[in-house]
RNA sequence: GGCCCGGUAGUUCAGUUGGUUAGAACGCUAGCCUGUCACGCUAGAGGUCGUGGGUUCGAGCCCCAUCCGGGUCGCCA
């Protein structure tokens, strides 16, 4: 039997009574948590979105009260008026585990059929369930406390930005599509049959015509889609904290965020960040760590031992660095116990698909030494690479050697982070940030043969590097910086071009005519011609930023209602077939 | 597109060398129970072993294909 909530108001969620509140007349109401019958004495854990409140039915409850209770099950949505009182036997786990509510008023509001799974924060569950039932897996207080959390920071985000002159513009989700980077959600255009919309990777573009029409500071937080495939931190529908600014360079833009940042990490966390920010160029990070977005949280850095070996008998490490690439190394301190052959054997493993093509190694024993490659090098050159190394008893050094700079750092830097995880050298608990800046302006595509932009083809060149704009375009630096959180990419921006000269010239080094160039960004090359006033800016990406403050392994757990791993959604099962009717009207043809 | 891991009651899992009727815990149902909060006790229901094919006297287990989920490389301007 269903009730009818008549007049019976809430006047408490769950967790807001309080000592004061003893012997008043309180309504409250949500799910049923969990029911503990006991013959003449019945419990129910009554739980909202702030928590659980014990109701108790006992002898003293009316009798036709009483037996309703007995029919309540697991999430059962009710509604319970009656007295606060103190417990008699208190539970020292429930922030409310000294009251409880003696109910004399019970409405069951709605019934709930047996969920296909327990509600509560240690579930066992698997994902793929909970997803197919996210309405429920969401009732969890862990997923309702990010969500709540999510909130905060938004929240902090438009107070913050506010506070500093950046007005909120809505850009469009219905736009052109730019064939340049990630792959773009299509939408077939009705009126135009064989024409497409695109959503947008990133506002990018309309931010910087933002600029050029004198907003001056503009934020969103704008969802985006990339129609690629998914990782942990990865969904192809994601949120951003879209920042622009006009008359700016790196610093304002960097300054700005550092002081968000703090401040929202010491509001939503009570963390305190140090600013500013440690700056590393893209060139140290890599050679340091092998990697654009270094985890600073632990040592393990990487040695470059070209240099030694590059004259040495042992042909792989000569011919990687003969024909320009190098022989680095990392020294894992006092592991030789652990990392075993069987173990090493795993990490060459994890270098190869790297493309690396092996993990040479010695392990450092007090009385003795295995190496893979100690027998090809000359004393002098086994002790230059342990001085360099400071290798110890107890040590093992990993080296890779390659022809491709890429890969050893690769390689070495996917190793670093495995192994401060795996042995546990990673200080779970603090928040690392760092800017990386001065990214290469352009990276070869091989399967293209031919220069792509590393960041996107608006980013501004540095200028003392103009020269080489044409001479030596791998050389030439951006004016790019990414804002790296323990090891993620939470954000990353840069000082856009605003000429038109240069514009052309990057689209000319990308390969673009000018009639392509005009073709696809047309309009940008013309709101140029009408003075683009000097602008950068950056994104966040929300998701990621909320899941590592969080501290959760997956992305998922901060999105109310995420993707599995090819794009699909397991609760709504889309995408979906559409009727044939509706492919008709759009002019597109299915052919299977 | 590649590689790796997983799919057995509602849920999480076990299942020996291929061998009789596929088990456990939790959950669920019913009964008992006055201070529980992982309530307790008793009894019970509950299985297309992801799907399809094959090998075999016999398949949860072996082989092939396929679907679903996870991780990762490529990809992600």
């Amino acid at each position: 039997m269903i009730d009818k909530m008549g007049n019976l108001k809430r006047t408490h969620y769950c967790t807001e009574v309080s000592e004061k509140d003893i012997n008043k007349k309180i309504v409250v109401s949500g799910f049923v948590h969990k029911v503990r019958n006991m013959g003449n004495l019945l419990f129910i854990d009554l739980r909202d979105r702030t928590g659980i409140l014990q109701l108790a039915f006992n002898t003293q409850t009316p009798k036709e009260v009483f037996a309703k209770a007995e029919a309540v099950r697991s999430e059962f949505v009710i509604m319970a008026s009656g007295t606060l009182s103190r417990r008699t036997s208190i539970n020292k786990e429930l922030p409310t585990g000294e009251l409880e509510l003696l109910v004399s008023e019970l409405l069951i509001l709605a019934e709930s059929e047996t969920p296909p799974f327990e509600v509560k924060d240690d579930t066992t569950a698997r994902e793929e369930l909970r997803l197919k039932y996210r309405f429920l897996d969401l009732r969890r207080p862990e997923l309702q406390k990010a969500l709540l959390f999510r909130h905060q920071v938004t929240a902090y985000a438009h107070e913050f930005f506010n506070k500093h002159g950046f007005i909120e513009v809505e850009t469009p989700d219905l736009i052109r599509s730019t064939p340049e980077g990630a792959r773009d959600y299509l939408v077939p255009s009705r009126m135009f049959p064989g024409s497409f919309f695109a959503l947008p990777q990133s506002p990018q573009l309309y931010k910087q015509l933002l600029m050029v029409a004198g907003i001056d500071r503009y934020m969103q937080i704008a969802k985006c889609f990339r129609d690629e495939d998914l990782r942990a931190d990865r969904q192809p529908e994601f949120t951003q904290i879209d920042l622009e600014m006009s008359f700016v360079d790196e610093e304002d833009i960097m300054s700005i965020n550092e002081q968000f940042i703090a401040e929202l990490l010491k509001k939503t966390l009570n963390k305190e960040v140090k600013t500013p920010f440690l700056r590393l160029t893209y060139k140290e990070a890599m050679e340091r760590f092998g990697s654009d977005k270094p985890d600073l949280r632990f040592g393990l850095e990487l040695k470059d031992l070209s240099n030694i070996v590059k004259e040495s008998n042992f042909s792989i490490f000569k011919e990687a660095v003969k024909n320009g690439g190098s022989v680095r190394a990392i020294n894992v301190k006092g592991a030789a116990d652990v990392l075993t052959r069987k173990e090493i054997d795993k990490l060459t493993d994890i270098a190869k698909t790297y493309k690396a093509s092996g993990l040479a190694y010695t392990r450092f024993l007090p009385d003795s030494k295995t190496s893979s490659y100690e027998k090809f090098l000359t004393e002098q050159e086994l002790e230059l690479i342990k001085n360099t190394m400071d290798a110890k008893d107890g040590d093992v050094i990993l080296i890779v050697a390659d022809k491709k700079d890429e890969v050893v750092f690769d390689s070495l830097g996917s190793l670093r982070v495995h192994l401060g995880n795996k042995l546990g050298l990673i200080p779970k608990d603090q928040f690392n940030f760092l800017w990386v800046t001065e990214f290469p302006l352009l990276e070869f595509d091989e399967e293209e043969n031919r220069f792509v932009a590393k960041h996107h083809p608006f980013t501004s060149p540095n200028f003392e590097d103009l020269h080489l704009m044409h001479k030596d375009p791998a050389k030439v630096r951006a004016r790019a910086y990414d804002m790296v959180l323990n090891g993620c990419e939470v954000g990353g921006g840069s000082i856009r071009i605003n000429n038109l000269e240069l514009q052309q010239e990057m689209f000319d080094l990308l390969g673009l005519s000018k009639e392509e160039a005009n073709e696809k960004f047309g309009f940008l090359l013309e709101a140029f011609k009408f003075g683009a006033p000097p602008h950068g800016g950056m994104a966040y990406g929300l998701d990621r930023l909320i899941m590592l403050m969080l501290q959760k392994d997956t992305i998922r757990d901060v999105i109310a209602f995420p993707k599995v791993q090819n794009s699909r959604d397991l609760m709504t099962e889309c995408p979906s077939s559409v009727p044939q009717s509706s492919l008709a009207e759009l002019g597109i043809d299915i052919k299977k």
